[in-house]
DNA sequence: CATGAATGAGCTTTCATTCAT
DNA sequence: TATGAATGAAAGCTCATTCAT
């Protein structure tokens, strides 16, 4: 909760703190961010910044939102093309928008990355309500599916979810590693046999029938 | 490194101040736990800190490869029982040895957790020779029961062995995080049950067949 | 390069504090000089030093400017007067207006004093750019000189100007170190005495003729 | 005064203590020595240290009475050669035994030039009674001398003799100076070079006669 | 005597936060 | 509102000296 007068800012300046918070916040681990840094990097008087928030943990909530929403975008956007798709193509498609999502603003993906590393108080303390955690959005998914017929009966459906949940975000970072060094992965192809070849295992095991 | 000094030291005293350190790190990331924080819970003297260890980094790799080791000592256990035993059969019993571990160290296994979530660069300085991953062991692990005809010649190993690294440090998170509240899943029949579930994804997948 | 904060200040305050430095400076050696020394002299809270000067050499650097600055006035007006002095007047007066220096400013001569005896990393370092040193200058005043023939040929005369190099730098030593006890050599007359025993021998030598 | 307890260590590991000694009080001035740096280069024990002296100005004073002593030797032998020099002669002896001794044992050299920079309370406090000075030595020698009528009468004897001991000493200070990035000035040839042309100054003068 | 562990004082530096203009 | 100066708490590290064995 910025206060009006940051949001009442000329977009220039607005961003440009917007920026040194995404440059820091996406460097370093919530702790090691300092006040100092950013307005440094903003280069706004230290005033200022206390004007603006109230605290450093205020504007970290605030960015972390606006890149929740950013993110919420990509996945919509996903899922909206095809609502009769099954199961499996679903979620290759929410993993594959993941993806394009930290291909098109790896900093931001860098710190929500960053952000499911910290502390379970302090997630909960920047989320709020948690307002549906994105296992419980897979398990949703998956007993509709097995409604359907489509999964297996002896699956523990919440096991599952715990797995599709866990390999997205490691998906993620491996791609956040990997991009850094190697742009091999910068192209959607290469993307999508990634993904392919993670849900082959996950949708028929890795055992020999 | 710490200083023969510190290895000379009476057991309760040694103990006090690995214990104090071992609070620390298992509540904070490397960058948040201070010099401070330890002498003070340990009760030694600021200058006796310097005289055992050269520096916080150097209490914690000596930390670190205490808690390696010690974790090795269960994954070597688990896995000379019956060297005959399949792939799933040998990996599932590290995931029971590693979850054991978790049950029995629960706050080494919270820094070795945090460790894996540090920078890259701090990793490799802590480890020193990255002496073979935990995914090149999955991998050769597959690459030989590929051979035996166990695996589904189909799955791209790189990304199994990927997915079993990923899945067994999540599962460790897991774990631990439940552990704090919940203690249904001390017991050990709980603890197979879950590897279970896990495996029998892993290895069938989750769509009907 | 102090902050412009520190230019800012209040005279009072920024001489409060150019004072207690002056006043360590000319005590210690640069190592020995502490910020803990002239904060608590000044009577300023630790953080601000910080404010001005990002550290203790920084502020060093600019006093040291400062007073080479100032000395500087003083050499000026000196060699203008009279541009048609031989050598050994010109010389002569250099001598005076430095010794009138020091008894102007016995503490800032006693900081360039030991200035002079630091070690010459740190000489260079604070310098900067070493821009012609003292013997070089009268090197070319001595070249000059012996075209006029007013030089004794056999003279080799990069040792002489290592001689009056020395011997001002010496003389002012001498100055500060009398002028604390006694204060006989603090009328100006004397001061003029003691150079022209000096010139006398360095132009006609000691040996009976 | 170390304790008789240094004085009967065996040499190896007295002169052990001492090189150290050495290296470090050549390499800093006194204040910014340690005795962490002396008991780690001389692989002594900390509180071996104090066993043997009362304190690091303790150890000091008792290598610098060594230096002192040393030296003596080399200006003794100067001077015992020919006692029908006249002033110049023995005074050129006295520089060249110095330059000598430079050469010689440059490391004790240069702490003895160290000392020369000290405060002056310091070095009273070292030196104990400060039992005849150079400068008093020069001006016996030049009163000697003015008798048999070598001396130019005009000539202020005390000037002349600060003359002569700051020249003796800003020699040695070039001298270490060049010294260690060139060692053209290590053949002797040269040394008496310079010697005589600094002696030609101060003997004739540098005005054309 | 030799040893080396214990100790705390003292220094530098960073930083979040408050406040006055 | 914008600004940036003031401030002191807190951390890391070094070292001389004392002491117990």
């Amino acid at each position: 909760m910025p206060s009006q007068t940051f949001l009442n800012l000329p977009e220039e300046k607005r961003q440009r703190i917007l920026n040194a918070a995404v440059e820091e916040f996406a460097k370093y681990s919530f702790n090691d961010v300092s006040i100092a840094g950013i307005i440094e990097l903003a280069e706004i008087p230290r005033g200022s910044f206390y004007q603006y928030f109230s605290d450093l943990k205020d504007l970290y909530k605030y960015l972390f939102h606006t890149i929740a929403e950013r993110k919420m975008v990509y996945l919509h956007r996903a899922m909206q093309n095809n609502p009769m798709d099954d199961f499996f193509e679903t979620i290759k498609k929410l993993y594959v928008a993941g993806l394009q999502f930290a291909m098109d603003e790896p900093l931001l993906t860098k710190i929500a990355s960053k952000f499911m590393k910290e502390k379970e108080d302090f997630r909960k303390e920047i989320v709020g309500s948690l307002e549906g955690s994105a296992s419980d959005f897979y398990l949703k998914l998956l007993i509709a599916s097995k409604e359907k017929g489509e999964i297996d009966p002896n699956v523990d459906l919440e096991m599952a979810s715990f797995i599709f949940t866990t390999m997205n975000l490691s998906l993620i970072d491996y791609f956040l590693a990997k991009t850094q060094s190697n742009d091999l992965l910068k192209d959607k192809e290469n993307l999508l046999n990634i993904v392919e070849s993670m849900f082959y295992i996950l949708t028929n095991g890795v055992k020999k029938k």
